[in-house]
RNA sequence: GCCAAUGUGGCGCAACGGUAGCGCAUCUGAUUUGUAAUCAGGCGGUUGCAGGUUCAAAUCCUGUCAUUGGCUCCA
């Protein structure tokens, strides 16, 4: 695109060459506000044209190959796609169609599925309008002129029947195909360059799960035939991290039909690696005031009941009727129900006992596997899962202990998330409006978690109307290696389960007060922190967490007794070691090695046997020499224990 | 749960109406290797499952289960 698009205060837009004039704009315009707010600033070119103009009125400069540039080509690449359909398809409905990260997408009703196909022939059909360079023009119509000419459009009518009937609703044409579209858009077809239709998808009508199911198309587009093979390149370097196949690869877990939908069975390497993570945290949250519980795995039905979960969750719990009477011919059924989280168990051992306002603040953690039946279509690996384990905790606290608490929390996320090399950010979401509690408790709650991240220097967005049911919180989203974004960690203050479950403690005036509950997870679930995790480092996890940290090479059989001897050093000094005494050559058992992703290999031969010393070889460094055995033994564990 | 696509030896793939083939891995033998893959031979699948069409089905149809990509959902 060789052109400055400026959006006019009236939200249309006009494309001029690079360094054209703002006389040249002014020309443009014609008569009108916006002429009149550019008059008397005709000197210079585009570029120095200030977007506050007069009385408020301002205009946008889009400069060509600018994010909002590419955002116009996707929007227009989303027309023409249909126009396509439309030629293709003369009956379709069309819903929306906007630009999307990386692309675009337009939500249609052919009647039919779309099929393989017909994405291939709108994909030519794109091709075509391309290359005949329809112009996109604009116009503005009333709301019932807009109806007359979307008359056989339902999904259309039905988005211009929500908006007030006195707007003026824009227009934009292309070729043969009208859409109602605020723009702006590019000057004429030719102009999208790059693009490729990705993929088809069942999306609901206005995000509505009760309404009808539209055909989404989605596609990408970008300003150069070069630019969209780097982001299919990108797409495949993504698909080489997915932990679903690098966690096969490396031994990490597995699934099985015959367990059930989302329950993953870990091996060896990769209960290894969690072992590790909570081993680090354990410690990390010991230091940190926090104690250790252990709760069951189900609950009698009466406490879900209690908390509320038995009606706000009862078809994404496991509930299950157990026969408790001993005697014969007489039967007493009990129901139980398998924990979705872990908050019960810590709210009855805070009850077991009268608490003092000395006591508070109280934090109890644990590693609890907890099971949700989530519905079967949003099962993903590790990253979603049927059961899982959260590194949960619970603060109870007086209010004046509240603001404290959530940065401490706020500085643990900071030293976990720093440790991995994430960047992260924060959003706080607020009171929706399915919620219960009263409002000066809601507000109290969420300044406090706005005061934290002031406080602890985090900035934030707020997420209006996105908080629990029970209270505010706020989501930690972390930035893997490759730019994507995941949320983790979470806190949340509750009134909630206080209570229900009637928490109190004695206050220094010696009367009752209900203590302040705050929810908290650093990782969220381990095994889908695992799974970031393999994605963030492609399966190269750190030499401290790795399953396996050294593999011990021998070059010959004879060198076999001697590897042996190495590899029992290391694990005398915890460090997680394998011989790789396989009947093969040196060089393959390296590449093996490498494939595995092992941070240290050590080769063992004639020379490192005679000297008890072993070439240490790096996984990335490569070959880094003889060392005696001792020396790297005493590196290796400051190395490899974190 | 909804829409679509896909299910072939442990893994990755081929055959697409004429009763399954390759690579890796595994096993056996040879080889004894100095920093990313030594050679040879062998084993292994009634093509997710259940029906149907056909002289003949991995291939076509129906149902079902699972996976994948989206949608909705995520305490």
């Amino acid at each position: 695109m060789a052109e400055i698009t400026v959006i006019l205060p009236d939200g249309s837009a006009r494309q001029l060459p690079e360094g054209a004039t703002i006389a040249d704009l002014a020309a443009r315009i014609g008569a009108g506000l916006a002429k009149a707010a550019l008059a008397g600033k005709l000197d210079g070119t585009l570029a120095d044209l200030t977007t506050e103009l007069k009385d408020g009125a301002h205009v946008e400069i889009i400069t060509p190959k600018s994010p909002e540039a590419l955002e116009i080509l996707r929007h227009s690449a989303a027309h023409i796609m249909a126009e396509a359909i439309q030629e293709l398809f003369p009956r379709a409905q069309f819903g929306i169609g906007p630009a999307i990260e990386d692309g675009f997408y337009y939500d249609i009703d052919i009647g039919r599925p779309v099929t393989p196909d017909d994405v291939e022939a709108i994909g030519a059909k794109m091709a075509e309008i391309v290359a005949e360079a329809r112009a996109f023009s604009r116009r503005e119509v009333t709301a019932a002129e807009a109806r007359e000419l979307m008359a056989d459009q339902r999904l259309k009518l039905e988005l211009i029947d929500e908006m007030p009937s006195s707007t003026v609703i824009s227009l934009y044409t292309q070729g043969g195909f009208t859409d109602l579209c605020r723009g702006p858009h590019l000057p004429d077809t030719s102009r999208l360059a790059a693009f490729k239709l990705t993929k088809t998808a069942g999306a609901y009508w206005r995000g509505d799960n009760q309404r009808q199911m539209l055909q989404r198309i989605y596609g990408t587009a970008w300003f150069t035939q070069k630019d969209l093979d780097a982001y299919l390149h990108r797409l495949e370097e993504a698909e080489k991290r997915d932990h679903r196949v690098l966690g096969r690869q490396l031994g990490i877990y597995m699934m099985d039909e015959q367990a059930g939908v989302g329950l993953p069975l870990y091996l060896p390497a990769g209960a290894r690696v969690i072992r590790t993570l909570q081993e680090w945290l354990r410690r990390g949250l010991y230091q940190r005031g926090y104690e250790e519980v252990i709760t069951p795995h189900i609950y009698n039905a009466e406490v879900w009941k209690r908390s509320g979960h038995y009606y706000f969750y009862h078809d994404n719990m496991y509930f299950f009727e157990v026969d408790e009477s001993e005697a014969k011919n007489r039967s007493k059924l009990s129901e139980y129900g398998v924990k979705p989280m872990n908050c019960p168990g810590h709210v009855l051992l805070y009850a077991n006992e009268l608490r003092s306002y000395r006591d508070l603040p109280l934090r109890f953690f644990e590693f609890g596997t907890v099971y949700r039946h989530e519905l079967s279509g949003v099962v993903h690996g590790l990253l979603r899962a049927r059961g899982f384990t959260q590194d949960d905790a619970h603060i109870f606290c007086r209010e004046d202990q509240v603001q404290d608490e959530v940065v401490s929390i706020l500085e643990l996320v900071d030293y976990i998330m720093t440790t991995f090399e994430f960047t992260y950010s924060a959003e706080i979401s607020t009171r929706p409006d399915k919620s219960i509690g009263e409002d000066d408790k809601w507000e109290f709650a969420t300044e406090q978690l706005k005061a934290a991240c002031e406080r602890h220097g985090l900035s934030y967005e707020i997420n209006e109307g996105d908080g629990a049911f029970y209270g505010p919180k706020i989501d930690i989203k972390v930035k893997d290696a490759i730019g994507r974004t995941w949320q983790c960690s979470t806190v949340q203050i509750d009134f909630n389960f206080p209570e229900r479950f009637d928490l109190t403690y004695r206050t220094a005036d010696n009367s009752t007060a209900q203590p302040w509950m705050l929810h908290r997870a650093i990782f969220g679930s381990i095994e889908r922190f695992l799974g970031i995790l393999i994605e963030h480092y492609a399966g190269a996890l750190p030499a401290w967490l790795a399953p396996v940290q050294v593999a011990v090479i021998p070059i010959a059989d004879r060198h076999n007794d001697y590897a042996f001897e190495v590899d029992a050093a290391l694990r005398a000094a915890e460090v997680r070691s394998v011989v790789y005494d396989q009947n093969e050559p040196m060089r393959s058992k390296i590449a093996k090695a490498q494939m595995a992703k092992l941070p240290y290999m050590l080769v063992v031969g004639d020379k490192e046997a005679a000297e008890r010393s072993v070439s240490v070889r790096e996984r990335l460094a490569g070959d880094s020499g003889a060392q005696p055995l001792e020396d790297f033994i005493a590196a290796a564990q400051n190395l490899l224990n974190n």
